[in-house]
DNA sequence: GCTTTTGATTGACTGAGTCAACTAAATTGA
DNA sequence: TCAATTTAGTTGACTCAGTCAATCAAAAGC
């Protein structure tokens, strides 16, 4: 459950914003189109090509009332249609000069707008202002975002982050006591403090700058690796995250010469189970125990290498 | 004149988020109300008391079309208006218990929605995504006042935020190693781990969902209370937070019957080295010490209480 | 080959929002 | 001081943006 005092903040964010661009959208009211129609334009402009459906799905708009503007802009000369020779129901859509030439004054005025807002602020604040908006968009629009998650050693701040994140996941899903986020902090402060890099690495999955697991080989001594807080966040879970990151441990720690790799979790952690058993671990011992409030089992699971 | 590309990123962010709150506000589709509705019944319920004219002109509406909602509503008795003593023409609207039930509603269904988003985010997007928001309306919105700082105990996942941006901080700034970042992770760690909460405490400063600072007190035994992980994010300083969290510390220690603070810091921190000194520290010892990488002057302050 | 799904269109409607004219109170100014 | 002007809000008359259901035709599934 997020913060109240974050929602509330985003909707009035919200607010601000809905005022702010009803604002800038009166603009088309001295020219024959609707928001609508030169959003509609607008995305044909840019993407030379697309069908309707697409564009209906993209804008969020009825098919019907799109298919009434097309047909518009069709009579208007604006746009020019013609079957998809992949599927003749469906039907390619490019502007022609007329269109583009209409497309291009929004393109100005809408930049003649902006600019004469920025104009109005203080040196330094577009860029900032800007810089947040293309935050938010990588944060809340899907299609922004990088598809692909990288996997890389752990920089300055990245152990404080496992610490945050797994005090705050095992506190809201299983109501676990701030002691474990005590042990995570502790056990992670130990691995930095006497980090042995020949035998020792902490593997952090990341995408766009924003991290969203992590895994980390300690050395147990006695040809021992301990597998240790193995983490994935609820945002990447099911993108095989986590078999990568073990998939690096056991790499890691045949590579280093262990002969053994070990780990604890619990049982209700069933996809972290589910990938140590996949990767040959075998459950050696089960406790019960209420080290952080709820009762739980713990689970020693080993892999020989 | 901007950089094209700015603008050009600015009206890319417009589109994106024209599109974002008409997905939002298409949940306002199985009420009886409008999105314009509901934004009229928030206005009132939000400054009880305001007048039409006011109204229209926060919420760019045509003031026919406002005047026939008001009817609208005051039938549905969910809102009440009663003229202006000061002037006859212009009339106080108030919302009704049955308006004020609708518009809590509404806020409950925001809230709900965007609750619903943030979860399907990664750890510390909501966070991230928030902060650039009130970055954006700070800049755009003349009438923004940035919500009050606030100063809690801590919660599950604050230890975790002081390691974090404590360890990130000391590496950017100053060039310290991980060390560093794995020394406040062992000292939160044993923080929490053996929490005595008679005797110590955590204090985050909390600026609308988003952490800004953090002190914490621990037991050093013998009467000496020890003031440790005073930070203020670089968003907030000036703002007198780390004054104020000094203080709790002070205050907290006098009432818990401590003799002495004591603290450790280093020279080239000269706010906090301020903040102490006017709180009546004074400087017991320094030595220079390479414990993270560069060369630094640690100091011992300590006041007598 | 039959049924179902999908892309797009059309008919029929409605109600959100606009524009102009109007009332009444407040303000201005010679 | 009182006529002229401005301001706050209302009403009449309208329109057109957007919706919903039905339909067609091509493609996909079985």
């Amino acid at each position: 459950m997020t913060d109240p005092a974050l929602i509330e903040s985003a909707r009035e964010f919200n607010r601000f914003y809905t005022n702010f661009l009803g604002l800038l959208n009166k603009a088309y009211l001295d020219t024959p189109f609707t928001l609508t129609d030169a959003r509609v334009l607008f995305e044909i402009g840019a993407h030379d090509g697309v069908n309707a459906g697409a564009l209906a799905r993209d804008l969020q708009l009825d098919p019907a009332y799109l298919s009434r503007i097309l047909k518009r802009f069709r009579e208007e000369e604006l746009i020019e249609a013609r079957p998809d020779p992949a599927d003749q129901r469906s039907q390619i859509l490019t502007v022609t000069g007329k269109g583009r030439s209409q497309f291009e004054e929004f393109g100005h005025r809408a930049n003649a707008q902006i600019a004469a807002r920025f104009d109005t602020l203080a040196d330094g604040e577009p860029e900032a202002a800007v810089d947040a908006m293309r935050t938010i968009r990588a944060i809340l629009d899907p299609q922004a975002k990088p598809a692909a998650a990288i996997i890389r050693p752990h920089r300055a701040g990245d152990i404080g982050w496992i610490v945050q994140s797994q005090g705050r996941f095992y506190a809201e899903e299983y109501g676990w006591d701030l002691r474990f986020e005590g042990l995570v902090a502790e056990v992670a402060g130990k691995f930095l403090a006497n980090f042995d890099p020949a035998m020792e690495y902490c593997w952090i999955a990341e995408r766009g700058g924003i991290n969203l697991g992590s895994v980390l080989i300690t050395n147990g001594g006695d040809g021992i690796a301990k597998l240790r807080l193995l983490y994935v966040d609820k945002a990447a879970r099911g993108l095989g995250l986590g078999k990568q990151l073990v998939d690096e441990c056991i790499a890691f720690s045949r590579r280093k010469g262990y002969r053994q790799i070990s780990l604890w979790t619990n049982d209700f952690l069933h996809t972290a189970r589910a990938i140590y058993q996949k990767a040959g671990f075998r459950l050696v011992s089960e406790e019960r125990h209420r080290m952080f409030g709820p009762e739980a089992n713990g689970q020693t699971w080993v892999l020989d290498l």
